[in-house]
DNA sequence: TTACAAAGAAATGCGCACAATTTTGAACGT
DNA sequence: ACGTTCAAAATTGTGCGCATTTCTTTGTAA
């Protein structure tokens, strides 16, 4: 139960109901989950090493901000750890994967035109980037861009009323995968970030215009 | 002086002055530095964020293992950030980071038959990644192979009686960071980690051998 | 009205004590 | 001699209060 609290918090992080700023109170936050501020501490700092929370020390703990040049490191970083990932699951991967996606696929497929269509959409981008993570079987990799995607899905949720998925794409990795085709899967992984990232500079520099 | 704490501890594991699997007791850590637990743990959770230390929930810190899969992935992940970070530094590489690997490359050439040349050799190892890392100008990418290149260093310390490094390396680096050649850049960190990677290879099979 | 200073309020940093849990070790039986 | 059980010791987990620092507000002077 007290372990679920960074869980919790890392979720309102992500799905902005805490937003970047917003302060993170000790006391408050001891409060509400009915506890001392001692395992709250601790739950920050954890946090904080996520680079979703920053602390100022002496001066308490905020949501991290998301900038243009922080998201522009992020990109970069992310391209390449996933360029990696694509190289490693191209070479590692295993039938159950490739099932997994395929179910996956056969989701994306049935949710067209449905009510929560962005946010069905969204949970199917982040469930087809784990598939692959675990696919390259690497602990590190993965730990690491699971790290980053919760700073993706972050960005996602500001810009959560733009569809963010390209449906080709799953299928076309399916493929790549079989064939174990490394080229193919680097291409692949980097395109479809990329995609995102055309989104988000749409949506900033519309932010910034107005 | 309370945050330095981090460093000093940091450094005893990965110069081997804590071994791996060596219990970090909260109230002896406290003793030593003069003050009280809380500051400790806090200490500790964050070194167990950088995998240099390993929490068992109510039975206390150890120094994290090293074992042979850890290190494949280890090599793996490093294998990836490198190549990332050589094509980043290739492209946003500064006048003053070619100075900087010039005189690194200069105080190599000045280390041969020296007494202590396998620390020294090593020192330089780090300072060269750690300024094409600099180089490469994204924060992310630098704070996770900096994370990374500590554990490489407690590999390294593990082995130290073996030369480390290719002195013809730095040179060809300087040439192709001039040239801004992705693709050198990128062959030449590959070669320079797998260089290092045969060496342990080495070494484990010569010690689970006897 | 604005700028600055000082006092007051609030939040974090840390020490300490007790609770909960794990480890150690001794006693016992087989 | 070996394994098992149970109690004592040691260690981690957490609540709480005070010290220290930062933030806020109030008051004074230009």
């Amino acid at each position: 139960m007290r372990n679920d609290i960074i869980g919790i918090l890392r979720n309102r992080i992500i799905t902005l109901t805490y937003r970047p700023g917003h302060p993170l109170n000790e006391k408050k936050l001891a409060e509400e989950f009915g506890i001392s501020r001692t395992p709250i501490r601790e739950t920050l700092i954890r946090l904080s090493e996520e680079n979703l929370v920053t602390i100022i020390p002496n001066a308490g703990a905020r949501v991290s901000d998301i900038n243009l040049v922080d998201f522009q490191e992020l990109i970069g970083f992310r391209l390449i750890l996933e360029r990696g990932v694509a190289q490693l699951a191209a070479q590692n991967v295993k039938k159950e994967h490739i099932q997994e996606l395929e179910r996956l696929n056969e989701r994306i497929r049935l949710i067209k035109n449905k009510d929560n269509e962005n946010s069905e959409m969204m949970d199917c981008d982040t469930k087809f980037h784990e598939i692959i993570r675990q696919a390259a079987h690497n602990r590190l990799l993965e730990k690491s861009l699971s790290i980053i995607q919760n700073q993706f899905t972050r960005i996602q949720s500001l810009i959560s009323h733009i569809p963010q998925i390209m449906p080709v794409h799953v299928p076309k990795t399916i493929q790549a995968l079989k064939e174990r085709n490394t080229k193919e899967m680097e291409r692949l992984m980097v395109e479809h970030v990329h995609f995102f990232v055309s989104k988000v500079r749409d949506y900033f520099s519309v932010e910034s215009g107005k």
